[in-house]
RNA sequence: CGGGCUAUGGCGCAGUCUGGUAGCGCGUCCGUCUGGGGGACGGAAGGUCGUGGGUUCGAAUCCCGCUAGCCCGACCA
């Protein structure tokens, strides 16, 4: 849709995604062209169907305003259309993902949402897994399913095609549809019944190394959700029948979380930043996931008050998260019971090593305006916005109001900052409580008033500070804000 | 799965107790005046009152069944 400025410099900076190292490019996930998540607009072409009051059934801010800011509309109970304006949002979280499972050295792949029940059958959680599951029958009388989750269909794909440890390690991962028929859904897409989840399933010939695949997506999350804007803390969870310490949860902090959760202050304060990370190096990650495990975090399922008592007092915090990820060290549980070995070096066969990785994309959504809203709408990071900037004319008909924003949005758009032009006859009001509740990270208001003086205002959406300066200012400006994002 | 509640135009609600012409605000559409935080005036469109049955001369309203949805709790990415 526009061309990037070429960007090579010292520290191998993606011109994508911005980020070191990233091997995206190569792997096709940064196509010139990205329809779906990346395009400037005007609004009187979108479709951005705002709401004005509040739908009765919405109790908590981010379903609140999902609905009222036109991301999302309910199909059924936990089951959601999205708009244009959150399957931007959601293909950026997409990509966000994507880019960093590939730069972990994860591969993508893509399974279907629709399963046969005898996979199910064999690891025994056809039975176990209750009434969550949705059971379908096709017209031959099979029985199949809507997956949950993936480690059956995986595991079968996998002992059908390695045979030797010579292959391994490896992971596989996809980001896919998932259902799960909640008995009670609730908070728009946070717990919905269909929701999408990038899944990732490694497998290992030995303990060791399925622990620093473990390590090494504990690592790759931290620099995911930081991406995001968001600060998830790595929270020791709990492993249920299987046993272990090998789980850990990804917990927003935020006012309407579901889980407890309980943390020394400190962790709050660690951050992976723009480290580069060999994620080849067991001992680099190894120490990273030291570093941030090693400080209380605990949920409620896995408190240890005794533990806890030992933080110093004035860092002891209890508050709530949401979940937004986990992953998991489960052994041989689906390979012994599944048949999934490989041949060792001595001729002997061996169940491989797994775990499971998740995040909750979708839910990741909800999240994100949980922890970043005030009571005008959303405030999205710019990492995550559907549009880098809004342009609000106050005078839509005034021929120079009119030029000045057709210009900014050129520029803007040629810039890859993907404006969204409010060019609607609408009045002042209106338009800035659209641009408040839709949570553009930046907008330019342009009226004859200022221009008269040749100057538009650049306000940010978080701190409300304006500033007045020149379409060409504004235009360098936000070039030079999102260069960094 | 336990407990509570709701269903009336796109959204928010009143009307139900006490049966009788479906109503209000917002939004939408058209026009005029406006123009820096959801403006004013005038006009218009839009509803089998969740669904099936019953009572009645007559049901949004009373009775029975069903369905969908929301909230609290238990469970879960």
């Amino acid at each position: 849709m526009f061309k990037q400025k070429k960007r090579v410099d010292a520290n191998n900076f993606c011109q994508f995604c911005r980020t070191r190292h990233c091997k995206g490019r190569s792997l096709g996930l940064h196509p010139k062209k990205t329809f779906n998540r990346s395009f400037s607009m005007r609004l009187t072409r979108y479709f951005l169907p705002v709401l004005k009051d509040t739908p009765a059934e919405a109790s908590i801010a981010s379903h609140r305003l999902m609905l009222r800011a036109g991301m999302i509309r309910q199909a059924s109970a936990g089951i959601y259309s999205w708009l244009p304006l959150g399957f931007k949002v959601l293909r950026k979280l997409e990509d966000i993902v994507h880019e960093e499972q590939i730069r972990a050295g994860h591969i993508p792949m893509l399974m279907p949402t629709l399963q046969p029940a005898d996979l199910w059958r064999e690891s025994g959680r056809y039975d176990d897994y209750g009434k969550e599951m949705l059971r379908i029958t096709d017209r031959h009388g099979r029985d199949m399913l809507y997956g949950p989750t993936n480690e059956e269909l995986i595991t079968d794909i996998f002992r059908n095609s390695v045979n030797s440890y010579k292959e391994l390690p490896k992971t596989l991962y996809h980001i896919q549809w998932k259902f799960r028929d909640e008995v009670r859904p609730r908070f728009g897409v946070m717990r919905g019944r269909e929701f999408f989840m990038k899944d990732g399933y490694s497998f290992d010939i030995d303990e060791a190394g399925a622990l620093h695949a473990y390590n090494r997506h504990l690592v790759s999350y931290l620099r995911t959700y930081e991406r995001m804007g968001l600060q998830a803390i790595p929270m020791r969870a709990d492993t249920g029948p299987i046993g272990g310490d090998h789980s850990h949860e990804f917990l927003v902090l935020a006012k309407t979380g579901e889980s407890e959760v309980f943390y020394d202050r400190a962790v709050t304060d660690m951050k992976l930043g723009d480290r580069v990370v060999d994620f080849d190096s067991v001992e680099q990650c190894q120490a990273i996931f030291d570093e941030f495990t090693t400080p209380y975090a605990r949920t409620d399922e896995t408190h240890d008050e005794a533990l806890f008592n030992e933080v110093p007092e004035d860092r002891r915090m209890s508050a709530r998260g949401i979940e937004v990820g986990q992953i998991f060290y489960f052994g041989t549980k689906y390979s012994k019971a599944m048949g999934a070995e490989v041949v060792m070096p001595d001729g002997s066969r061996k169940p491989v090593e797994m775990g499971s990785h998740g995040i909750g994309v979708s839910r990741l959504v909800g999240a994100l305006i949980e922890a970043n809203h005030d009571d005008n709408g959303i405030i999205w990071p710019e990492s995550v916005a559907p549009f880098g900037a809004g342009i609000v004319n106050l005078k839509q008909g005034d021929s120079a109001a009119d030029a000045a924003c057709e210009g900014l949005y050129q520029a803007l758009t040629k810039a890859g900052i993907d404006p969204l032009y409010d060019d609607r006859d609408e009045r002042a009001g209106a338009k800035f409580a659209t641009m408040d509740l839709i949570g553009l990270p930046w907008r330019i208001t342009v009226g004859p008033r200022g221009l008269k003086n040749g100057v538009v205002e650049l306000t940010s959406r978080r701190t409300g500070e304006t500033e007045e300066m020149s379409p060409e200012a504004a235009v360098d400006r936000l070039t030079q804000i999102y260069a960094n994002v």
